[in-house]
DNA sequence: TATGAATGAGTCTTCATTCAT
DNA sequence: CATGAATGAAGACTCATTCAT
């Protein structure tokens, strides 16, 4: 239903109001709905009745299935964000190797995806999102590569050239990774341990190459 | 209608007559239409129209909707595949470097998946598949895997030990990042020449460093 | 739609809140409908129209266009058996003969089959009706048979040897020749007077005649 | 469907010239397939198909799917007079009793409308039939009943008065009984056989019986 | 503010009929 | 004459959204 029919004039945007508690359960329901059936599968009526609020309630305070997932793309952004800032803190503080550091970014991102697989990609491919966001997730992309760097930067074993597109790819590769591996649970190929030890070796031998070829 | 067709009933197959132009033409306007609207918001008549042909006659080859998508990524897998082995037969006899190998190879990919970099993904993520679909996408990746390998073996600069598993993180790296690559082309951060040459970089360390870590 | 609704599953029934008065409406369009273009060409879109509802209230109250049906089948079967026994009760107290029993039995009947003639044919031979509904259906006639012999075993012209057989053949004519009558108005070759005459006459002898032949 | 776009003109009717052999194919098909599916979900290319014969080969012959009902309720009507006729001329040439000539009446029905339990109804109940067919049947039907009377006359134990309206009644009685017998074979509250007893009784009572009630 | 019955545009799919070969 | 691919109107049903209470 990529255009439904605007029924009248732009919605009046209840926003300060949100009761916090009801914009969570409802935003907790999308997610857990989105996961199971897909965006357009998704009905607001099965959000809203998982939300255990009613159809009208959820109208209050989303103004459209859309703003629903919109919400939910805006608050994973900021989870994984949270998450990243996390990681180099504790990274910063504990003095860990480069390899473990690796190795607990990799996990964490792969425990992230494995909770719910299938709806980052779901937010990010099926929904029709308004420019503004795509222009979020960039900048948060960017905003990640820079974090990792800064962490990365304090490693003498990183070859510093570069740092940041090296960093943009790190992200990338673990990010489409873990996601890849989480989505698909029964068709392992390899374990789940092996699968984390080797996208370390990879990002290890990537960081910590003398030269770039060619 | 008294009697509605069985959704589950084997419909009588259109047996050979199956226009292959007509077939054609419908899958390439499918294709189109899913990359540009997903595939729930992709209408049969959406294609229809694109196809030229009455509705009635796209339903003539294609008992439904699901059909159609899993038509076209049969059609995916096999086109994946075709490209690897070409890619494969014309390295072996070439003779080119590990790094122009996997120069090739990526770029390839990243062609392939900037067509239509959607649409995999819609195919993957959005249509409910029938079992079979997944397990047959399943094996061509086992497949692209051992095929990668075979490749690889060939170069003695390769660290031989646990090359499968090793081969089986290269196709997935490269699957998912020239996908994420091709799928959001306004959003670079880098360009696409940094991205093919980081990239191969990081393949390039992974398959030729000494050991594993840990 | 991602994950169109399952055919089969048993849908989440709307509860008790049907409003008793859309229920009605839509039952009485839906028996106005059938009536005169049939069950295949009688479409949940005309019956919605016709009850003054919009399509999709009627499918918030009916899950399928055959659950209509069905509801006015049982509606049906419950009417007949309500009129059968209000016509025992009222022959019990008043101490009729049994002409005139017989009498007002076939007026009745043919006065309920005048009002829809076709629709409970339509019901029973045009819908594909769920198992379940034929058991009701025919315990519906069992129950009528039995019904009738109570009455009738207390005249004591009645020839009493197997009494529920015959009553079971008394109930089978009124029902069939009264709906073959009502069917059509048109065809007039005796009129509505002499024929519920000539059927009484019918059962009466039916029914008191000395012994069966053979 | 009742009212399928009429594509354009009016078509011409290849009347003369009809392969009576390919007539015959359709007709046999038509009849299986309607007793299976119904009217409506009778498709014509399903007729087509069972008949061996294209649907193009179809609409040669038939210039619509009604046409072939039509056509069909015409042969119904036409058996049925002829199996009628043959009664008659059989009863008189071999002097059976009364009860012998019902008994042979009312399975020789019985046993037609086995074949095809459902055929009829469904010409006459889900097909929208033109005027004129109707008229053809009422003639049927009138025809019947005199003929049936101008065989019973010839037994002096049946009451002579408005002998007509009583084989109006009987003619009725047998078609409506025995066809409603014949089209529920599950349901059998009695068995085959005492239904026949039955049903001779009751028409042998009503034809002898000394006075009407009133 | 919360509710949930009502709305109706839009979806997938079928099938009578045509017409070029 | 026979064929059968193509047509497209119409049907059952869904679901985002509104609004009276």
């Amino acid at each position: 239903m990529t255009a439904r029919k605007q029924r009248l004039n732009p919605r009046k945007q209840p926003v300060q109001h949100r009761s916090k508690a009801t914009v969570d359960m409802v935003l907790v329901a999308a997610a857990q709905v989105f996961e199971a059936h897909g965006y357009a599968a998704g009905t607001t009526n099965r959000i809203a009745e998982r939300a255990g609020v009613s159809i009208g309630t959820l109208y209050q305070y989303f103004p459209s299935k859309e703003a629903i997932a919109v919400a939910l793309l805006e608050r994973h952004i900021a989870d994984t964000d949270h998450r990243l800032h996390e990681w180099v803190g504790h990274m910063v503080v504990e003095q860990h190797s480069l390899s473990e550091a690796l190795h607990e970014y990799v996990t964490g991102m792969l425990e992230m995806h494995s909770r719910q697989p299938r709806l980052q990609h779901i937010l990010l491919e099926e929904t029709p999102l308004p420019e503004r966001v795509h222009q979020v997730l960039l900048e948060a992309e960017r905003h990640a590569a820079k974090t990792v760097a800064g962490l990365l930067r304090l490693y003498p074993e990183v070859r510093q050239t570069g740092l940041v597109h090296t960093c943009f790819v790190v992200v990338q590769s673990v990010e489409s990774l873990t996601h890849r591996f989480a989505a698909h649970p029964n068709d392992r190929f390899i374990s789940r341990t092996t699968f984390v030890i080797e996208v370390v070796t990879m990002l290890l031998a990537y960081l910590t190459c003398e030269a770039r070829q060619e």
